[in-house]
RNA sequence: GCAGAGGUGCCAGAGCGGUUAUUGGGCUAGUCUCGAAAACUAGUGGCCUUGAGCCUCAAGGGUUCGAAUCCCUUCCUCUGCGCCA
């Protein structure tokens, strides 16, 4: 059976499960937990009926089985037995019921928070815990992103919009510069730190997709390719490379020694963005289409929450080197989602003076792990121990930190100060000024 | 896309309608040893109300008194051939 939570800690401990339901002001969960229980109640009892009379039936038959084999008259035996099967198949077919209760009933519910995570109602009860940099002065008024790479000609969201949609854009020139310098930049900064680089797959079978993220995220979230191929178990495009290097170790069986696994994938992201009506959309902030390099660990339960802040430390490290302001907060109960035990948010500073999210830094614990099926053991030869933790966070979101840079970096005439690191990884541009190749459209 | 061969426990691999899923290897424990190796012995998945209990052979259905074994559907892997950046 496909576990969320544990099924035998709900059993033996409702109370615990119950007050971080309520601690996360998931009311209709309760509800949720209460079927879960009923329904496992009724799954044991079936089961041990149902248990009784396929022992009857495996006597029976052995003692055919036998008879057969002395050459004696089996036939008062088969009558006996021909029954059984029927009485077992009534009891299977609610057994299954109750069963997927269950089940789907796990799948609903989130993780169990950690004791660290704030106290809160929505995103205004996250507490910051982390202020970096000085808020950016300007002797101009500062402009917007969309502004600035737009008067520059280095980015057309109306034509991307004729194509495609609202949500796109055709970058030009040094913007692609600036996109793949802050992805290798940030690729070389994790390859440092020991970190295995990825570039997976940017669809997964749904079926893997399940394990490693919200079921109502792919009716809001995913992109799902429509092919008659494989409608049971369609693809998905990626929402970000963590679901790819999730679903990479799916049903494995881990030795001790390699863990932890490090990674830093980099992939583009698809994202749906559907109810995103009211938010903040402007430029590059939210679109359905951007480039991210993630970082991503399975390791054992113990070192789970000091390799959290070995990833909240990487992509502040990153941040710092790009000289840009941001804070981190501490997600509270209430805002926090349902895969992570806890969550820090990073927050970058844009040029309406508002702080928005970068960057997400989740320790999902065993949670996904679960769902994965991915465990770990002593050594090899041996038995598993039990499900690994993962964890995730960005480590840079190549549209967000455009965004930063062009509103944090900008000049009076509207061109942008590059950061050191990354040119070297743009053919030495100091300055975006928009007149390479300048496209005359 | 077409054709063929496959999917069995921690791993390899046999079984192809009948009582207990052969057998290796690994791993764990014990015997022996100053210790180790070797050898030998036992163990080595999950579930529940712990019983001479039940389940487990890719997944789901079916046939049967009885299915790893026969049939159907789906998924996956490998090997050819075809197509293709």
């Amino acid at each position: 059976m496909t576990k969320l939570l544990d099924i035998k800690l709900i059993r033996e401990n409702p109370e615990m499960v119950r007050n971080n339901l309520e601690r996360r002001h998931a009311q209709e969960k309760l509800d949720l937990l209460n079927i879960v229980i009923a329904a496992d109640k009724k799954w044991r009892e079936l089961t041990t009926k149902v248990n009784k009379l396929r022992k009857r039936r495996n006597e029976i038959s052995s003692e055919i089985a036998l008879a057969l084999k002395d050459g004696r008259d089996s036939n008062s035996l088969i009558e006996e037995a021909k029954n059984i099967p029927e009485e077992i198949k009534i009891i299977e077919i609610e057994l299954q019921n109750q069963q997927n209760i269950v089940k789907n009933g796990l799948m609903g519910l989130p993780n169990l928070l950690h004791e660290s995570v704030p106290y809160g109602k929505d995103d205004k009860d996250n507490v910051i815990i982390k202020i970096w940099g000085n808020q950016p002065q300007f002797n101009f008024e500062p402009k917007s992103h969309a502004e600035l790479a737009t008067k520059l000609g280095i980015m057309d969201i109306e034509r991307a919009a004729k194509a495609s949609g609202a949500g796109f854009y055709y970058l030009r020139n040094e913007m692609v510069l600036l996109d793949y310098a802050i992805m290798r930049y940030a690729v070389d900064f994790l390859m440092s730190k020991g970190y295995t680089v990825i570039e997976p797959p940017y669809m997964i079978r749904r079926s893997f997709y399940e394990g490693v993220t919200d079921l109502s995220d792919f009716e809001n979230v995913m992109y799902k390719i429509i092919d008659e191929e494989n409608e049971k178990d369609p693809l998905y495009l990626i929402a970000t490379s963590e679901h790819a290097m999730g679903a990479m170790l799916k049903d494995e069986i881990l030795n001790e020694s390699a863990l932890p696994i490090k990674l830093c994938g980099i992939s583009p992201c698809f994202r749906k963005e559907v109810g995103s009506h009211g938010k903040y959309t402007k430029g590059l902030f939210r679109v359905h289409q951007f480039n991210k390099v993630e970082q991503f660990i399975f390791c054992k339960p113990e070192q789970s929450w000091s390799l959290h802040e070995e990833l909240q430390n990487n992509c502040e490290k990153l941040y710092q080197n790009l000289e840009l302001h941001y804070r981190v907060v501490n997600v509270c109960t209430g805002d926090i989602g349902s895969i992570a035990a806890k969550k820090y948010d990073t927050e970058g500073w844009m040029a309406d003076r508002e702080f928005r999210e970068i960057g997400s830094n989740s320790n999902c614990t065993d949670y996904q792990a679960r769902r994965l099926n991915i465990r770990y053991r002593h050594k090899e030869g041996q038995v598993p121990v039990g499900y690994v933790h993962t964890l995730n966070n960005t480590a840079i979101a190549t549209s967000r930190t455009m965004i930063m840079i062009f509103e944090q970096h900008q000049q009076e005439d509207g061109s942008i100060k590059i950061p050191k690191v990354l040119r070297k990884y743009m053919n030495d541009i100091e300055y975006i000024n928009g007149t390479i190749n300048k496209l005359e459209i």
